[in-house]
DNA sequence: ATTGACTGCAACTTGATGGTTGCATGTCAA
DNA sequence: TTGACATGCAACCATCAAGTTGCAGTCAAT
């Protein structure tokens, strides 16, 4: 049951304006450019989140013509979470056998 | 599917040191001071993981005599799991969707 | 060919955060 | 009651990260 790779996703997840922004690709693909029209962040802070999102493996880039759209990666998100679903049950499971031990005379 | 206080937990679960805590804090009950003993950062840094921790509710405080151990809540963690999960499974379902009607005409 | 729009890079500012040390307080136990 | 150990609070430092502005490079369309 590796941590390995598992903080630099959740500190990616853990930014408010992330979340705006997976919000937004949730709806479907956008560029940088589209994304800064809609939300009250410049352009290139949000080049730098989906820099930091594509780095982690949220989220993918997809050229069209001379743009670059952004496309959600749900799958990944829902890996994520099986193994931080896994560490929880782990943790119970530990501690309810402790609990059996201290209990059981 | 609301995303509510989702960030504030990642956000506390981005972090390497929070993760060596937890993972020791998931062996069994323990102290701040007992945690310093083991790990390579000052009591203080350790109990200030604690109250960030303690604040998203991922561990709980418990006092034993003078002493207070902090003990991991692994069904939180569970539940923050099973939202990320949907949130991820939400998103492919529309992409699959888009794509449906991209296809289909 | 030129213009306009989109991307990418770089420098800078600023606030948050992880870390430290020092000291005061509190509480169990001999 | 007094000493030892644990917690709590505060100040301080350094680094990182989010955000900004500005500019250069590309590519499509007129």
């Amino acid at each position: 049951m590796t941590i390995g790779t598992l903080a630099p996703v959740c500190a990616a997840l853990g930014d408010e304006t992330r979340w705006t922004i997976l919000s937004a690709l949730g709806e479907g693909d956008a560029s940088a450019s589209a994304l800064a029209g809609r939300l009250p962040v410049s352009r290139q802070a949000i080049a730098k989140h989906l820099a930091v999102l594509q780095e982690v493996g949220l989220v993918e880039p997809v050229r069209v013509g001379r743009e670059v759209q952004y496309r959600v990666l749900g799958s990944h998100l829902s890996d994520v979470a099986h193994r931080l679903d896994a560490i929880g049950a782990e943790w119970d499971r530990r501690l309810a056998a402790i609990k059996e031990i201290a209990e059981g005379l």
